[in-house]
DNA sequence: TTGTAAGCGTTATCAT
DNA sequence: ATGATAACGCTTACAA
């Protein structure tokens, strides 16, 4: 395979002026150009990249570290937003550099051996440690999620507390008084901003929390199924339900069905809907209401902004919160009397 | 940052000493060694991979090209494989690189870019020109799945047709005698080896094909429920369904539903279950009988083929076809008489 | 066992 | 507009 020094000698020019024509530097001659362009056609040229790194101090990559224990890795939420991420890369010719960690000292490594100009931090933990040592490093990162406090760093996030604020106004409004809320881990941030957003709008209406009523857990099919179960064998049983997945509501729908509980009918049942394509909330039995917010999209944009943030544009212009929309279909309707 | 010269001058040993001692080299004097690795710890040393990759010519990392068109950003067996190939090549501190594209192409300029070390073929069509084109490059390659003809390649596979032979068999042992198939899309070489397996099975009791009752299509919920429903309109409907994936099932069984045919009694279905972590088998409203390959397994074991392949490992050794495992549950049962 | 020095294939600086 | 030449940070003959 041809290189650079192959290429120049075959044009008789210097590297320089070869490299540069291939580059698209202002100050070349447009003949020299087209010549420098073909001959690299036909020699077949490939810039070698790790040489060009080097030399550039750019690794032309950005990096996601799997958080192994977390299930990332077998999470289908994952690969919605893997799709947009490097769909929207490859379209800039980046590259997505993966890695399988639990340590979070794997970050330092991984930002400092140059493999990839920046990171993005997934399913951040309320207080996670992994912020603070990007932010010391000064390397470039953008956090899909928050944590609390005040953000001192480029994110991009939904609006969970919204979301589950106006979905529990919504069941409120629909009469209902005792609501379930079906919700990620407690360590990691959305559920606590969830929580908080129902927790907000109950109090609006002067009802506590009832703690038989929530549940954090793994949002799978299984943990859907079986909190169900539990939720549905209390003496009085909720009369909505709050899912902060689809996939875990498809675990709820499994058991409703089997205690022969009818969704909107019998029971209603609000969830979150990340837009996965391979889990539609609008084909199950009963079309789901849905607060709706599309994780393919956070890939998109976090890549963008990760281009940005290492093209100098400042943190506080890197802060997005995305709204979700309250969609109502068919698993919602008006309490029981 | 520190970088070898920096810990050289500190140590006030030279470069190569220096990389010796950090590389494991044998003829390094083990006072020496010591001290390099406390002098590394002290200044945070990261030796910088550009310049190593350049310096070895291995790139320490093997890439995944992820055919938009295919859907595959967006497939749930996807995440399942990335996650058993990612953690294998963790433990050997080998990354993962990945871009997106449709272009055969991308996968020669990939190659030769010097980024990888090897590559992932997934999801083979019957006759795919990757293959050819990597072949001729002589470079290191693994694919997930094969092509039709004589595989001149390394590859992992599961024995589609086996599974698919078993499995219909198994159904016709039942009584059943109408079977539908719902597979995957024609070009993709797995569907046609599994749509072999059902039609040597049939053909052994002397019952042809019927094109009504086979269905090639996307796998997703959604499709599943479609043909589900076009099966159902017949005026003799299938007995039994064969389904290629447990997303499909999905959308089958919420069909059978509607059309108040319960599985495992009015109707039986046998559907392959690619393990994934998401979705259950043994879940589903009415457990499903199954053709079982953990689909992470292909991850975990390509990654090692890789390994071997760039060390040297002949392709003839490195052709491996993986039994699935028929597992009876409750969504078969006797044809209805 | 360690040091010297020549690459690896680019880009970047400074001349011209 | 182009050419020399020095980085970039590491590995690896070849010497000592």
């Amino acid at each position: 395979m041809a290189n650079l020094k192959d290429l120049a000698q075959h044009l008789g020019l210097s590297q320089a002026t070869v490299s540069r024509a291939l580059n698209d530097y202002p100050t070349i001659n447009a003949e020299t150009k087209k010549k420098v362009l073909e001959a690299a056609n036909l020699l077949n040229y490939r810039p070698n990249s790790s040489a060009r790194r080097l030399a550039t101090g750019k690794a032309g990559a950005f990096g996601l570290v799997l958080p192994v224990t977390d299930n990332l890795l077998t999470d289908p939420h994952f690969v919605d937003f893997l799709g947009g991420f490097t769909e929207a890369l490859a379209a800039e010719d980046l590259d997505v550099v993966l890695t399988a960690s639990d340590n979070p000292q794997t970050y330092k490594r991984y930002a400092e051996s140059g493999k990839v100009d920046g990171l993005v931090l997934s399913n951040p933990k309320i207080d996670d440690i992994r912020v603070q040592i990007l932010s010391e490093m000064q390397f470039p990162f953008v956090v899909h999620g928050r944590t609390s406090g005040p953000a001192q760093y480029a994110f991009y996030d939904i609006d969970n507390h919204g979301a589950f604020l106006t979905a529990t106004r919504h069941l409120l409004d629909l009469g209902h008084r005792r609501i379930a809320l079906l919700n990620g881990t407690t360590d990691a941030m959305f559920a606590r901003s969830r929580f908080e957003g129902y927790r907000d709008a109950l109090a609006a209406h002067d009802i506590k929390v009832d703690s038989a009523l929530v549940f954090n857990a793994q949002m799978t099919e299984e943990q859907g199924y079986t909190h169900t179960r539990i939720l549905c064998a209390h003496d009085q049983r909720p009369t909505a339900i709050l899912c902060s997945s689809a996939l875990m509501t498809l675990g709820v729908s499994r058991r409703l069905r089997e205690e022969k509980l009818q969704m909107g009918r019998d029971i209603s049942v609000i969830s979150h809907d990340d837009g996965l394509s391979s889990l539609k909330t609008e084909n199950f039995s009963v079309p789901l209401s849905v607060t709706r917010a599309p994780i393919r999209e956070a890939g998109t944009e976090i890549a963008g902004m990760l281009i940005s943030r290492i093209n100098g544009t400042a943190i506080s212009d890197l802060q997005h919160v995305r709204k979700a929309e309250l969609i109502l279909r068919a698993s919602t309707s008006t309490a029981p009397v």
